[in-house]
DNA sequence: CTGAAAGCGCTTACAG
DNA sequence: CTGAAAGCGCTTACAG
């Protein structure tokens, strides 16, 4: 390997002189810049190697992503897509890169300590829905190491990016209980991430260890609590066991063979979208026999005209990576929290005159 | 920062016995690693600092990833997220990371020798269809590490994972033309990276720097040589300029503003089901009216009954981690060529009677 | 504007 | 099974 002390020896100059040539191009007269460079060139080196540079810096140059257990969920996921999007934006303004931690799911490989969440060179974190009680959160925050949580709890004093997702779950369940429908059923993506799915007991439901569904299914059962005469324990909430379309199919036929539902408040637009697809297989038209809604605005949403709730998914990715990069920057820890909007489309509408 | 020397003075051990204990259990005897790591917890060591490590082991530990110009674009197009799943699914049981490395545009920059393509600490990069004479290959390859090329030019002598796309495209482009279309118009998203879109000159054809979407070019006017009768002369290809939903909508659009064709074929399933968007708002049938055939065989297209060439999207992905992993190990540079598969569906007919 | 020197945190070959 | 020592490649405070 070519090293800085190998062109500084070629082109006659101190080591000092050849980091000031890459690094500091003020320091260095112009002539005695190009030489070096030439020289560089000619011997075959690329530039200071990033290895040394980062134990002498103490910088990465690097932003980590911890996203939920796999990766492979992250890049079937359209909201995650969209996030990754705005994160990747911010990144390279700042010419920082971004390292997807492969999160092996056997905490105890967390625990041991090793993996690549302690070896991963990077700043800080970005954290992205991570479940509550996550082994990789502390294990991050013993490095040392900033963290943003995105979409995680909200009462951690970790510095956050988020929505009011009960507030905005709330309002949405009013608008389909407000349209008179009596027989509902609720469909989240996972409560806990052990993969279970199917119909979730009460129990499960309390035990739930993801944030952003705990939140707003208790914003969905708040709407409920308005209404004098309409019972949440009647409301069957199936889950799904993980975020693609396979498993979300599945779980809207499990809800549709489980409750005789006139509605169908799903928790991403992802599962709102396949139960349109499944109800549409059994000959229920929606929203005449069926209305449907989701929760993210995903694209897709409006060619199906979903109606849902409206979150900046890109703009969520943006503030996360620039609050993440303020407070490597030494920047105060502190919470954005982003608006949200009902968006009135076609697949909400009154329950069939049976 | 609490460092390997201060775990080494609190448990009364030498450094490397902090080491040992953190990476070489076997060297030590069970109760001082116990004692090691116990001390090491209680001072706040979260384990061996990954800038240390990397520099004097020589391994980053982490995969880089080249992508076009922007990562933005990465995360919109269904092809690459299916690749990248195949990627991080070998990532995460090697237990190396991946480092998106931001690209920026301005080749100027790259040229000088900044960027995080030449900081990033990365024991390898996976270079996803650059387009021919991108400047980033040569400054990486400048670094001395290793490269696969995933969807890149099949002569450069690289170690490269990719498909026959110009056999594909030449067996497709045959099965279209077995149906009668006379007057057909081609779609590909782009073939110079600078952002240009519309009707697409010869001359822009031949210089067409993507060499996945001239290959497939290629076949396509192969196709048309095979017929005495067919013309590749009077075919209208169209470029999109991008990879996004949008572009392709707008391409789509000028193609059958420019020409009354009877069958598209399409660079890609996103063109092609943005063809069939635009041609059904414009009243056509498909395939009554306008044949579509796409290329990819993205998860929509089976919906969309889209006739289409197959692609192992994620075993692609796997595949090109898989060899990068070998090569950083001293395995040989190898090029690996995978299977495709016409997928007949309904988009493909005849031509209406006219 | 330039150079000599220290040291970032770690792993490993070597000697015991 | 254990420890002392070298050195990975770099940047920067300091002295000139």
């Amino acid at each position: 390997m070519v090293t800085m002390h190998d062109v500084a020896r070629a082109a006659g100059v101190s080591q000092a002189a050849v980091s000031y040539a890459f690094n500091r191009p003020d320091r260095l007269s112009n002539a005695r810049r190009e030489h070096i460079l030439k020289i560089a060139t000619e011997i075959g080196y690329a530039g200071p190697d990033p290895a040394g540079r980062s134990l002498r810096t103490g910088q990465a140059g690097a932003l980590g992503l911890m996203i939920t257990d796999s990766l492979r969920d992250a890049f079937d996921d359209p909201a995650t897509a969209l996030l990754l999007r705005g994160i990747s934006e911010v990144g390279e303004l700042a010419e920082v890169a971004l390292t997807l931690l492969p999160f092996p799911l056997e905490s105890q490989k967390i625990a041991q300590g090793s993996g690549v969440l302690l070896r991963g060179a990077v700043d800080g974190f970005l954290a992205y829905a991570l479940p509550e009680g996550h082994p990789g959160i502390e294990r991050v925050l013993s490095r040392g190491l900033p963290v943003v949580l995105v979409d995680g709890a909200p009462d951690t004093g970790l510095p956050r990016v988020g929505i009011p997702d009960r507030q905005a779950a709330h309002e949405l369940a009013a608008q389909v209980l407000a349209h008179g429908h009596r027989r509902v059923g609720v469909l989240v993506d996972r409560l806990v991430p052990d993969g279970r799915a199917g119909v979730a007991s009460a129990a499960r439901i309390i035990e739930a260890r993801d944030r952003v569904m705990s939140e707003r299914l208790i914003g969905y059962a708040a709407a409920f609590d308005d209404h004098g005469d309409r019972d949440w324990s009647t409301v069957t909430v199936v889950e799904a066991g993980g975020v693609d379309h396979e498993v979300s199919r599945r779980a809207a036929e499990t809800l549709l063979d489980a409750a005789a539902v006139t509605a169908v408040i799903a928790g991403t637009d992802v599962l709102a979208l396949a139960t349109i697809e499944v109800a549409q297989g059994r000959g229920l038209a929606v929203p005449d026999d069926l209305s449907v809604v989701g929760f993210d605005d995903i694209p897709a949403a409006e060619a199906a005209g979903l109606t849902t709730v409206r979150q900046p998914l890109v703009d969520k990715g943006r503030q996360a990576a620039r609050l993440l990069l303020e407070i490597i920057d030494g920047g105060p820890a502190r919470e954005i929290l982003l608006p949200v909007e009902y968006v009135r489309r076609t697949s909400l509408a009154s329950p069939p005159a049976r």
